[in-house]
DNA sequence: GTAACTGCAAAATATTTGCATCCTT
DNA sequence: AAGGATGCAAATATTTTGCAGTTAC
């Protein structure tokens, strides 16, 4: 084994029992996968990357497991096709806080967490409380606009 | 037919011809249901509305036409059920714009177009070319706060 | 009258559930 | 060994497509 794999293959399982999973075969895979990429994966892009090594029921299972356990999270999306990203640190057990942008790239169809990016203060009308914002962008990625100079 | 019922029925047709299309039974009855509340309606809550009266699939097909014309347009979700509500008068045949927010209450599920509020200007990393920004909030609606006091 | 719209049937796709078996701890 | 996770089958839900009949203009 390569030891840039046996390293990912550590952080996975590390990360798994960080959260009181039990470390399986299907779980470490699409872990890695997240780990892998910068961006989000859709429930679909995960099927086509794993093959048919794991059932689709067990996609879905895990995916679901990720979410309560704040190992990632749902970003919304207007195609019926949620994506899921890797949590940061602050998300745990139930419980999700994230205040960053998530860009969508028109072009390339990938989706990042721009952590970096200073979530704006919304002033809502009066009586509506809000709790949690999410920004969507749409747009080029960087990716995109690079080769498009070419 | 009272007074009122009468001059929406002018309007949805109206509004329909504005944009060319054909004023059929379906059409005004579903644009009605949008005008008719301030939310906005998943293909889900308009099948139920309109109960067995229309096929469902004709519900897909005029929601895709109302969205292909401007006349409403989708909101993005985390929970595989895409919203749609009204457009403004800036969008038509084939362009939409809409710079407001988006108010999903977490305990009545309503949607709501925010249209007075500001959006603010996000800065993005270099690379990154936005074109659309779309903003959810989620939290307690109006509704929900002065229901809550009581 | 003609083009567009609708309803029905059916296909394709997506998601959920139950249960027996296997694997992790 | 025990509880949890997986795979398989099947039920359920969602969305799309083709076509024939109907309706709006």
């Amino acid at each position: 084994m390569p030891p840039v794999a046996a390293a990912t293959e550590k952080k996975v399982t590390e990360l798994l029992k960080r959260q009181s999973l039990s470390v399986t075969a299907s779980r470490k895979r699409i872990l890695q996968l997240f780990l892998d990429q910068p961006g989000a994966l859709s429930h679909g892009a995960i099927e086509k990357k794993v093959g048919s090594v794991f059932d689709r029921v067990t996609i879905y299972r895990t995916l679901q497991t990720f979410v309560d356990r704040g190992l990632i999270h749902t970003i919304p999306s207007a195609d019926n096709a949620i994506r899921y990203a890797l949590c940061k640190d602050e998300c745990g057990d139930g419980h999700h806080r994230h205040e960053h942008i998530h860009f969508v790239c028109q072009q390339c169809h990938h989706t990042y967490c721009l952590d970096e990016v200073v979530t704006p203060v919304i002033r809502l009308p009066k009586g509506y409380s809000p709790q949690q914002v999410e920004i969507l962008v749409q747009g080029k990625c960087k990716q995109c606009t690079v080769s498009a100079r070419r």
